[in-house]
DNA sequence: TTCCTTATATCAGCGACTTGTATAAGTTGC
DNA sequence: GCAACTTATACAAGTCGCTGATATAAGGAA
């Protein structure tokens, strides 16, 4: 059966602007600035990045990144290293630190989660998981056609 | 009983918190903040409530809602109202102006996640879609247990 | 080398948040 | 009906993270 004319993107908008306020609502990263997560997730997710491809992707400045990292990096959970192909770049790498404390907060965050999934029908649990792949697809879009590595320094990735 | 393994809340946490960052990069609120949108969208979802409700649910302080609040109402987005069961507390309501704020932003950030949705499998999409009432239920829940509606004083809800 | 472009860092300023406190209204006890 | 306490919002001072403008350093072309 071809169901609906597929789907209902101001419907999707107001939905997953309501899972932002969730998300935001559990594990309040008040402690630490929202970009300063995403940043750090976003190194994980696809590898060392330079401050300037990370500003735009975050949508902030590039100082703004520039002072991020920094604190990021004061703290341990980023690093800094040089771009052998190009001595004014600097590549930023997410630390073993950074990697614990975005495990720590997802962990968090997991706990909540299960409590409030606790209170769905199990269909929407299965609806829900069944939409995860899909999500993380839509997710990782936005950096396909616009980005890509900035040849990553440490890894001995002899690509051309 | 164990628990359900139909889903990773791990892993949930983690797709749920890369939709936070694409959503941030749609539609920055560069120009509004995080906390103001949220709150809108909040007073429009669930109807007028005080502000020391709408601080709680969006992880602020009280003195910081007031503030926003006191902003939101000097460019006619939200407005207070005495509520008359208390003369102490106020009510907060999305304008007019208001929803056509949040209606324009979720306009333009369905505009980007049509031509991102275009990219996917048609398989992605219906499973976005399939979970998207779950989803809203799932952001429902937090108000379920910990708040209800403060009364509203302009709808003639002749309440039991 | 000289000029231009690119990449990051620094500086000044502002906006949105925090804690602490003040004012006003409701509630309880006598 | 007044005193004391609680509750709800507003105000004040301070901090942090952002923006815009600008400086410094490195790569590329002539």
């Amino acid at each position: 059966m071809d169901q609906s004319p597929e789907i209902d993107e101001l419907e999707l908008a107001a939905g997953l602007g309501r899972v932002v306020s969730l998300m935001r609502s559990l594990a309040l990263p008040r402690d630490r600035s929202m970009t300063a997560v995403s940043t750090l997730a976003t190194l994980e997710r696809f590898g060392p990045r330079r401050v300037t491809e990370l500003a735009v992707f975050e949508g902030v400045t590039q100082p703004a990144m520039t002072q991020l990292v920094s604190r990021l990096e004061r703290e341990g959970l980023a690093e800094r290293g040089p771009l052998p192909a190009d001595g004014r770049a600097v590549v930023v790498r997410v630390t073993t630190a950074g990697r614990a404390e975005l495990a720590g907060r997802r962990a968090a965050q997991a706990r909540d989660l299960a409590a409030l999934l606790a209170g769905l029908p199990a269909g929407d649990r299965e609806a829900i998981a069944a939409a995860l792949p899909a999500l993380n697809r839509l997710t990782g879009l936005t950096h396909g056609p616009g980005a890509r590595p900035p040849a990553d320094p440490p890894t001995s990735r002899s690509d051309g």
